[in-house]
RNA sequence: GGCUCUAUCGUCUAAUGGUUAGGACACGGCCUUUUCAAGGCUGUAAUCGGGGUUCAACUCCCCGUAGAGUCACCA
């Protein structure tokens, strides 16, 4: 380790040539060709390129989708690029065929990937192989550049010495890792090095960092913005010894070479930035800009906590389609998270596609690991779904029923008309449309009293839903209204009868009669409407009943009311 | 535990040293009304605590407290 001695350095130099060479024989890239395959990208001014760099080991998280989100939109916002990259260096973690689940969640959503591989498993872009695995000879070629010039080293400590070794530390109290005099095959000489590859023993190779963790560095974060961070001086793992990087080494070089502006990362990376940074350095490159954001996170008890994979089914993107919740409420609720001020645009803008709000960085810098709120998500779904027309609806949930309640998917089938009649009760585009429905899996309940199949009322069941009314009365309210009945007649005519039945069998025309004198009358006109809601549906709570009544046709009303 | 980040109504947040601290969701009341929704009007509700700096602090600084993140041959 001298470096008085210019003929010494040339030694070293040589040795590590060596090493390097011994360690990779396989390597016969250079990093220069390598960088001729990926010219900067040819893009207007001010584009970002964006990506979103899942591993694949299980389900997507909606934390993902969340940063997927916002990095679709600054990129395609800014006319640049959003790509999908596949980190899948962890053979262990990896789940088997997990990996399709990302693209489909992103289609899904309607975040449109440039580059990488779509569900279908095709790749388009020119900067891949948008797969890490298909990247190995890439990622040894830099580390065995790394390894040449004496910026990486190989270790061969077994994982029982690192073990007995983080052991120590934490006995005498100090800082875990490889570091500094921990570091133990950083001092090793040429001989030694050579001596134990020699001997066949595995390895891994180790970053030489060069920094002091005493030292503190101003790193701009895009969204929490200039802060003071330790240097990193741990001489991290950057290749594994099942010839994989590590994520640090692997997205350096990935996002270097792809042409990554903005990186966009949930905050546990945050930590780790320093290491990126030095390691960008080292390279010789010029990082992207990263903006960590917070966890979406849920209250347990009186504490919050970063939605779990294993505890919450809402961590799971799949979860809000298996609730049926449309896409767009999904996306305009995490919009809605991202940046607070979209409320007020969509209020102004009733009827522009949420990709025309201008999604920025500064609104997103003040999200602080926001509690996911079903309440909210529930409003802005029922506000959405409230727009759709009757068909819409009805093709929806159809589809959705297809997929998780096949029974009632048969029934609305086997009644397209009838349902989408149902389905277009109070529904209008005047802003003062029912919003009762937040999800498709809510229509069934509202609507299943429609259908005869799902209806079964007994005389007995009515009677408890009306308690203190006379079944006289009741038998001859109905017959006075299936009297007068007509089927042309407006709402308004249609009500006047119900009043008039309801002065004829001695009950109150309107409320506020009733109210000043409750004492003359059987009851009010609420009550007359009541014994028909109860007998048409077997509810007390409905939509409007003129509404149900046309719906439902005279047939099935005749039918119904004849129970009694 | 070390290091780091964060802190405004119950929730999501607005207010880049000067506002009666604003909005949305939720909750309550009233109006409308054949029930329930929807709609209209309206109300309750917040700057974590303590010190500074300043004429003036939600805003800047320090110390607490609380929460979160991180400390792997995982990402």
């Amino acid at each position: 380790m001298s470096h008085e001695n210019p003929n010494n350095n040339m030694e070293n130099m040589e040795n590590r040539k060596n090493i390097a060479e011994k360690l990779f024989p396989n390597v016969t890239l250079t990093p220069e060709e390598i960088e001729k395959k990926y010219p900067p990208r040819e893009l207007p001014e001010g584009a970002m390129v964006t990506r979103i760099a899942p591993s694949p080991t299980g389900f997507m998280h909606i934390g993902g989708l969340y940063a997927a989100l916002i990095s679709e939109r600054l990129a395609h916002q800014s006319k640049g690029v959003f790509y999908l990259r596949i980190e899948d260096t962890d053979k262990k973690r990896e789940v088997e065929g997990s990996s399709v689940l990302i693209p489909k969640s992103l289609e899904h959503y309607d975040i449109k990937i440039d580059e990488g591989e779509n569900s279908a498993g095709v790749e388009s872009g020119q900067y891949g192989p948008y797969k890490q695995s298909d990247r190995v000879e890439i990622y040894k070629t830099y580390v065995k550049s790394l390894v040449e010039k004496g910026l990486a080293y190989p270790c061969f400590d077994t994982p029982e010495e690192l073990e007995e070794m983080r052991k120590i530390q934490e006995e005498q109290g100090v800082r875990t890792g490889y570091y500094k005099h921990w570091a133990k095959w950083r001092g090793k000489t040429d001989q030694e090095v050579l001596q134990a590859l020699e001997e066949g023993k595995p390895f891994i190779v180790r970053f030489k960092s060069e920094g002091d963790f005493e030292n503190k560095i101003k790193i701009e974060d895009v969204l929490i913005g200039e802060k003071e961070l330790s240097e990193n001086d741990q001489d991290i793992v950057i290749l594994k010894s099942d010839d994989l990087p590590t994520y640090h080494m692997a997205h350096i070089i990935d996002d270097h070479l792809m042409g990554t502006t903005h990186v966009i990362r949930g905050n546990e990376w945050l930590s780790s930035l320093p290491l990126h940074l030095q390691l960008f350095e080292k390279m010789g490159w010029i990082p992207p800009k990263y903006g960590h954001i917070f966890p979406i996170q849920k209250m347990e008890g009186s504490s919050k906590r970063k939605l779990s994979k294993r505890k919450d089914p809402e961590a799971n993107v799949a979860f809000y389609d298996e609730q049926g919740y449309p896409e767009d409420a999904v996306v305009e609720y995490m919009l809605n998270l991202a940046n607070s001020n979209f409320e007020d645009w969509r209020k102004t803008n009733p009827d522009k596609d949420n990709n025309e709000f201008p999604l920025t960085l500064e609104k997103l810098a003040s999200s602080n690991g926001p509690l996911f709120d079903f309440v909210k998500l529930n409003d802005v779904s029922k506000e959405i779904i409230a727009r759709y027309s009757a068909s819409e609806v009805y093709k929806r949930v159809l589809d959705w029923a297809k997929k998780y309640d096949q029974g009632f998917a048969n029934l609305i089938e086997d009644n397209p008309e009838y349902t989408e009649r149902i389905l277009n009760i109070e529904r209008g585009n005047d802003g003062k449309a029912r919003k009762d429905i937040a999800k498709w899996s809510d229509v069934k309940k509202e609507i299943e009293f429609f259908f005869d199949q799902s209806f079964l009322l007994t005389r007995d069941e009515v009677l408890t839903l009306l308690p203190g009314t006379n079944v006289d009365d009741i038998k001859s309210i109905i017959d006075s209204y299936t009297k007068t009945y007509n089927e042309g007649d407006t709402k308004e005519e249609w009500f006047a009868k119900i009043k008039e039945i309801a002065k004829t069998n001695g009950y109150a025309e309107n409320t506020k009669d009733y109210k000043k004198n409750p004492e003359k009358f059987k009851g009010n006109v609420a009550d007359i409407a009541k014994i028909f809601r109860v007998l048409l549906t077997g509810r007390v709570q409905t939509p409007d009943l003129y509404s149900i009544v046309h719906a439902m046709g005279i047939e099935r009303v005749s039918k119904r009311l004849s129970v009694i």
